[in-house]
DNA sequence: CTAGGGTTAG
């Protein structure tokens, strides 16, 4: 006789495994009549292949199961809609998920707020952010981890706004759908993506009287979210104030003095975590690996590099080679950066390809760039930023017809180049700025200031940098355009309307232009005003005519 | 046997 069957751990050799396994699965079906007792044998399988990340696999015997004419329950199909986003494959598995989704609907399932969610959270990872609202909007019973999905598919899919709003209508429904910790940790990250400070501050009130501020996911997101959103210091008080500290904690506060070029800091850190027993996880050494190379601290880098496999036991991933890349590129030692890349033991991916490219762009070498460029055509053909990195450093390189040539490229794509664009937060209101902003009606006013500020910056021995032009215009018409630039309306912006005093904060989507980046330098030391600029990738604390990056960016 | 969350490069 056939005892109940128990879930081994699981084999490595898993399609051989299944073959075995489904044979053994009906003839359980035999020996066990009752229904209930077949399906948690499926599910119990389905359970640990998506665990293990076998997605295609757990469809594979999903299918199987369907066409033995055994129907799916609630537990199935959460399992079934799981292993479309847990799939090894790169291949799209979100056809399927939609296939799922009809038979879900068409099998009376859309009360269920289990499976409802699930799909919600499935259209997230997927990016459908508005497939994702619509099953939400759709659901006629909602909890707290519904809502937490929505906002959480928000915040992750660049709709940092989106995800505010909908937490605003969440505390409106006071049945019971109190937000939690991990509607919280969402919020932040929306605030985070928005830079928005007083928001996160109120966020943060909203924490205390919620007594959230003791769980370790809620606190790491408020470290991060004061880090990013310029204020580093509130980041750490709140670090301090941890009671107990996991490698999370410590990897958020490393990342937090990386990106506004505080190496040595960021290493101390790291250090005191290992000292206080805490080990290091492959994110430990992204976060200390890119402070370095930010900070330019080459052979700190290396040592952390090599300490890795042999101290700690940990592989270097595409991740972390791209932040060996960056580190010796960007210190103009990119034969070192390329040696890397040709000596990895796995396949290196368009991460690796981007840090070279971006750090051809700072060294202008077209030669190299050309190779990288290649590849990250091949790999990732539709990211817009590739191409325009590439065309910037023909323009550094004055090749005209093959700035063009980049350019029709990138158009053939049904790409275009995403325009620049500068926030800041005056008085708890967002103002936005593009660079050529004809609608912005504070643009005359901030572009006279510009050009008084100019002319006074020249006197005082200021050349502007017009590199970034990747037009063949002259000098004049190439500084009028970088005289434009969104991050500088945004600063003229904050400099007219806040008080003398007031640190102002801005934001940018692209990185900093390098004649933005002087300038600002400038106007902190003669506005005497503390200046942040954030951009794509890091902070930028203008004191005094001085940079926190020290110019190395 | 069921749903949501932390830290990451440029």
């Amino acid at each position: 006789m056939m005892g109940p069957i128990k879930i081994p751990f699981w084999p490595p050799n898993l399609s051989i495994c299944i073959q075995n396994w489904t044979p053994l699965i009906m003839h359980c079906k035999v020996f066990d009549k009752t229904r209930t007792r077949t399906m948690y044998v499926w599910n119990a399988l389905f359970r640990a292949l998506t665990l293990a990340g076998h997605g295609i696999e757990t469809l594979n015997l999903y299918r199987e199961m369907n066409s033995l004419g055994i129907p799916s329950d609630r537990f199935s199909y959460t399992y079934a809609l799981k292993a479309c986003v847990a799939s090894e494959c790169l291949i799209s598995l979100l056809q399927k998920g939609k296939e799922i989704h009809a038979h879900i609907l068409r099998n009376g399932f859309e009360g269920h707020v289990h499976i409802m969610t699930t799909l919600v959270d499935m259209y997230a990872r997927f990016g459908c952010v508005s497939y994702a609202s619509s099953v939400f909007d759709e659901m006629p019973v909602r909890n707290v981890v519904s809502w937490s999905a929505m906002i959480a598919c928000y915040a992750k899919n660049g709709k940092p706004f989106e995800a505010l709003e909908l937490f605003r209508e969440m505390m409106l429904e006071t049945q019971d759908s109190f937000p939690n910790s991990v509607t919280m940790v969402s919020v932040l990250q929306a605030c985070t993506a928005l830079a928005a400070l007083e928001q996160g501050k109120l966020i943060h009130g909203y924490i205390l009287r919620r007594s959230l501020d003791s769980i370790l996911p809620v606190i790491s997101a408020l470290v991060t979210m004061y880090a990013k959103c310029g204020n580093l210091e509130l980041g750490r008080h709140v670090f301090d104030q941890m009671e107990k500290r996991d490698v999370v904690s410590w990897n958020s506060l490393i990342s937090s003095y990386g990106i506004y070029g505080f190496g040595k800091e960021a290493i101390q850190i790291f250090k005191e975590m290992i000292h206080q027993g805490i080990s290091p996880s492959p994110i430990s050494f992204v976060s200390v690996l890119g402070a370095c190379s930010h900070a330019g601290l080459v052979e700190e880098g290396k040592i952390l590099f090599e300490s890795m496999v042999k101290k700690h036991r940990i592989y270097p991933s595409v991740e972390h080679y791209a932040c060996m890349v960056d580190l010796l590129g960007r210190a103009n030692r990119l034969d070192e950066a390329a040696k890397i890349i040709e000596g990895m033991r796995i396949e290196p991916g368009p991460e690796v390809w981007g840090s070279l490219l971006g750090s051809c762009r700072i060294h202008c070498n077209v030669e190299l760039a050309e190779r990288a460029s290649k590849r990250l055509f091949e790999l990732e053909p539709t990211n817009a930023g590739n191409y325009v990195l590439l065309a910037d450093i023909y323009a550094a390189a004055k090749m005209w017809d093959e700035v063009k040539r980049v350019k029709k490229l990138l158009e053939s794509h049904g790409l275009q180049k995403v325009s620049g664009r500068s926030w800041i937060e005056v008085k708890r209101r967002i103002y936005s700025f593009v660079s050529v902003d004809e609608f912005n009606p504070h643009v005359e006013q901030l572009h006279a200031f510009l050009v008084k500020l100019s002319e006074e910056m020249k006197e005082k021995g200021y050349v502007p940098e017009t590199k970034a032009v990747l037009y063949d215009l002259d000098t004049k018409e190439k500084e009028r355009i970088v005289l434009g630039h969104s991050e500088k309306l945004a600063v003229a912006f904050g400099l007219i309307n806040t008080n003398n005093g007031e640190t102002i904060r801005i934001t940018k989507n692209l990185r900093l232009c390098e004649d933005c980046h002087s300038v600002t330098k400038f106007i902190s030391k003669f506005a005497n005003r503390e200046i942040l600029v954030r951009d794509v990738n890091r902070i930028h604390h203008f004191q005094d005519g001085v940079c926190s990056c020290g110019d190395y960016w």
